[in-house]
DNA sequence: ACACCTTTCGAAACTTTTTCGATATAACTT
DNA sequence: AAGTTATATCGAAAAAGTTTCGAAAGGTGT
């Protein structure tokens, strides 16, 4: 038990002498920088990281006793599917041996410098981000010490450089809203996730694409950033349902936001889905439980974890890997979409201001 | 930043040699043992392992640059309020430069022997468990590397031996049944946990001392045991309305199987809470946003895992702490529970075999 | 110019891990 | 029974890496 985990890379064979001598430096100050000492000058701290990633060190005695690990990055810990999430990386690294390492980073844009320091400390195999952006000088750090990196639904732009797996944000976005139209809806709202992040504005482009090629106006009255929780949700439904003229069905880009949606039907006396349609994406186990259950855009989050994991470890390999995967989506059909209760006033693009109704009607 | 965490330790100044000096074999020997290297014969492992414990060995030159890892250990990642816990722990290691290895154990009596491997590798700081019971051997082992642990709600027996943490579950059982009651419900199921759960006990142990209090009846046909998940109080909730005389109230141990309470009312035709009342228990986050609003006992999970991280860093400190820690619990009234439609037909023990109403009255 | 301090680096000391050979004991063969 | 082979156990020594400490270099103020 607990073998080297696959030794078809002999090329640990590279010693920190080695390296000392190639650098021009001696032994303890390279070992000083790989341990981020402080008295090495800058220069041959650059010089030294560059020789290391160019042989690409890994410490050869320990390397069969040392602990396994893999790290898993949230930037926060907040929503239920992260556990999804988890429980994929979780199931990987035990077929591998390997422990899990959780971290929170707080912030969406890079995690912070002290995190950095604590991943090179730790020498996992490699790290899973979830929803984040890498800059550069961190891909650096990490490149130099061999330790790969794959972001699971990357923020920011989208990297080529960097290895990453998503699910299909845009199809999913576009069968939601197709299902919401199909159903007789015209006027859809809308609540999407942060504006800074990739997912949420490809489920947008879904939902406008399936509005355009359906022939509806797209309002942008209708369109409405959240933050992925129920608050978010909650507030953005209450928004669109104080509308003038309210939508009938909204798409939310998380089931969380959906409960959220579901709640400010409730208090406002509207029924769904008989006078609210409302479809939420993930399909976080909840979803089935909540009442009605949810209509839904399945995002198999388990398997994405999966995916990246094993990405993680074929880079390691050095097998060759396919740099962006992205996995299918489903929509669920549930509950809390049917046909609107009204049909909409007449299909042409010109809002309709009839009465100022800020109490929708009822039955 | 990555000070050695605190160093009032100078108890690390203990050195291999020295303990194989005492132990009166070679250096090396001792080294196998740390490492769980086969080649050590059974008694001569033992004597050094308890040598080891008696001098507190830890590591000393690798201590300060090793980084400080945290075990957090769970029988299964599948709820939700294992996220409530995750982020305790989480919170506590990084004040504290640490990070969190998290893993299943998969089952609940005991982690494997190769989670123990794992463990002593790594060498954490120490292990906090999530519903555990801990094998004298493993303890042994643990001790023997100085890895502190603490528990979190202890499986079986409880052992005054391992530090734990819970909350309040006798009290939350009592709280809930009481609510309850006052509300003048009189027939009142409870759906506890599983049967090998000390919390599960607990709650119905509350549940059956409020019931005399008031000069209930407890009828063994009203409880059941579940296994804290959504499908289990669908179930249970199911076999309870079916009865003869169905109650008018159910405790859920947790909210998860609360919701499953919800959706079996929700099929059998019954309005929450004016046909039923449900109470649930944890107030996971999801509770707020259940239609209706579930009625639950609060747990301070958080400050649970909080409290755990904190012990074992004590512990490890060799600071004085309390073995057993016990956190309050409060019930948080929603929307899913009210007195009942119809009163019960009278205040007497005897069961009333009235109509064969296996389909529940309605409205 | 001199004393003093700071920064940067390497030699050497130290801790730990791992390899490999020595020894003992068991098992098996003739 | 004696010899041979296999296996388990342990330590000496080699190997790897980390840390301490002192030396050299460079700057600063008097």
């Amino acid at each position: 038990m607990l073998l080297p985990m696959r030794d078809d890379e002999e090329s640990g064979r590279v010693t920190l002498a080695q390296v000392a001598k190639k650098a021009g430096v001696s032994l303890s100050t390279v070992s000083k920088v790989l341990n981020g000492r402080q008295d090495v000058a800058a220069p041959t701290r650059h010089k030294v990281e560059r020789l290391l990633e160019e042989h690409a060190y890994r410490r050869t005695t320990r390397s069969a006793q040392e602990a396994p690990l893999i790290e898993l990055v949230f930037h926060e810990l907040e929503s239920i599917w992260a556990m999804e999430l988890i429980r994929g990386v979780e199931n990987v690294a035990k077929a591998h041996q390997a422990a899990v390492v959780l971290t929170e980073s707080g912030t969406r844009q890079a995690p912070g410098p002290d995190w950095i320091e604590g991943v090179l400390q730790r020498r996992p195999l490699g790290v899973v981000l979830v929803f984040s952006a890498l800059p550069a000088e961190v891909k650096q750090q990490l490149r130099s010490r061999a330790i790969p990196f794959v972001i699971i639904d990357p923020a920011g732009d989208p990297d080529p450089d960097v290895p990453s797996v998503g699910s299909a944000n845009w199809s999913g976005g576009l069968a939601a809203t197709r299902h919401l139209i199909e159903s007789g809806h015209r006027r859809i709202g809308i609540i999407t996730g942060p504006e800074d992040m990739l997912c949420s504005l490809a489920r947008l482009d879904g939902y406008r694409s399936a509005m355009s090629m359906a022939g509806l106006e797209i309002d942008p009255d209708l369109i409405l950033y959240g933050d992925f929780h129920v608050e978010g949700g909650y507030d953005g439904a209450m928004k669109l349902l104080s509308l003038p003229h309210p939508p009938t069905a909204i798409f939310s880009g998380s089931d969380l936001q959906a409960l959220g949606a579901l709640e400010a039907a409730r208090v406002s006396g509207l029924r769904v889905p008989h006078d609210l349609s409302v479809v939420g994406y993930d399909d976080v186990p909840v979803a089935r439980w909540s009442s009605p259950a949810l209509t839904t855009v399945h995002q198999p989050l388990r398997r994405m974890a999966e995916e990246a994991t094993q990405m993680l470890l074929h880079i390691r390999a050095q097998a060759p890997v396919t740099t962006r995967l992205e996995l299918a989506t489903d929509l669920v059909v549930r509950n809390s979409t049917a046909p609107p209760a009204t049909d909409p006033p007449r299909d042409g693009p010109t809002p309709q201001p009839t009465h100022p109704a800020t109490d929708p009607p009822r039955d």
